[in-house]
DNA sequence: CGAAACTGACTACATTTGTAAACATGAGCA
DNA sequence: TGCTCATGTTTACAAATGTAGTCAGTTTCG
C-alpha cells in the first residue's frame, strides 16, 4: 500500500454532514456496530438492498470524502467508523424536515400524524408517558 | 393563443406527487390562496426567495406537468390552482421522513425533539392537550 | 397600427444522487 | 514466483433538481 489508500482527509472534522437517503443505510449499519470492513457492509447490503459491491463501495467513498466516516487502514483495506454521531444527523434531518413542512414546530406534526396515520391507544399512552418525563428546557 | 398554451394533461389526476424543496415554496403559496397568476407568485418569490421570474415559471411548469397544479386559461395566461391537497403531501413527506429516520414511529421523533430541541413548558402542555383530544384509531 | 410588455414554452447547464463497470494494486495461496 | 482474489480508485451515466436565459406569441398602450 504505497500510493493507494491515501484518501484525502475529511474536509470538515465532523460537524454536520448531509447524509443522502442511500448513504443513510450505510451509516445505520455503522452506527449500529463499528468498525466494520467494506466486505461486511457489502454483504449486508447486497442482501438487504440488492446493491452491487461497486455501489456500496462508492457510497463508502463518498461518505468518507465528505467526512461522515473515518477510516483506519488495516492491511490492504480499511476499517470504517462513523465520524458523525447519529443523533447529530437525526437532529439535522429533523430540524430541516420540521422547518420545511411544519414551520419548525412539533405540535403540527403530532397533530398531523394523529389525524392521518392513526395512533393506537398504546401509542398515545406512550407519548403521554414520554411527555411526563420531559423536563422543560426553557 | 392558438397553438400555444397547450400543456399536456397531468399524467396522474391527483394521487401523490413528490414535491421538491423548491417547488414546496410555490405550493405553499397556492395552498394558502388560489387561484393565482404566475405574476403574483413570481413577485412573491422574487422578494421572498430572490428567484428570477424564469425560475418560478419553470417550477410552475414542472408542477403542472407532474399533476400537482391545475391550470385554467385566462386570456393569454393561466390561473394556477393546487391539484393535490396539502395534507396529502404533508402525509407523504411525513411518512417517508419517519420511515427513513425513525423507523416509522412517532415516539422516537418526539423523544428526539424533546432531547435536542428543547420544548418549553408550554409546548409540553400543548402536546399533552393535543393527545387528550385524539381518539385512538385502532 | 406599431412597439413595448407580458406570458408560457423550450433550451441549457451545473450539481447531486443512485447505481455500477472497469481498473490497478496489494495479499495470499499454490 | 505466478496467479487469483479482494479492495479501494476512477470513470460513467442517467435522472432529478436548482437556477435561469431566450424565444415566440399575445395583449395592451400610445
Amino acid at each position: 500500500m504505497s500510493k493507494k489508500h491515501v484518501q484525502k482527509p475529511a474536509p470538515k472534522p465532523q460537524a454536520s454532514v448531509a447524509i443522502t437517503e442511500a448513504e443513510w443505510d450505510i451509516m445505520e449499519l455503522l452506527w449500529e456496530k463499528s468498525p466494520r470492513t467494506s466486505q461486511e457492509i457489502v454483504s449486508l447490503l447486497e442482501e438487504g438492498r440488492g446493491w452491487k459491491r461497486a455501489t456500496v463501495v462508492t457510497l463508502l467513498a463518498r461518505l468518507t470524502a465528505k467526512g461522515a466516516l473515518n477510516t483506519e487502514p488495516q492491511g490492504n483495506r480499511f476499517l470504517y467508523t462513523p465520524a458523525v454521531e447519529r443523533s447529530a444527523c437525526v437532529a439535522e434531518e429533523t430540524r430541516s424536515f420540521l422547518d420545511r413542512i411544519f414551520g419548525g414546530a412539533l405540535q403540527p406534526l403530532v397533530a398531523h400524524v394523529a389525524e392521518h396515520h392513526s395512533l393506537t391507544k398504546k401509542d398515545i399512552a406512550e407519548l403521554k408517558a414520554l411527555l411526563e418525563q420531559i423536563k422543560p428546557n426553557s
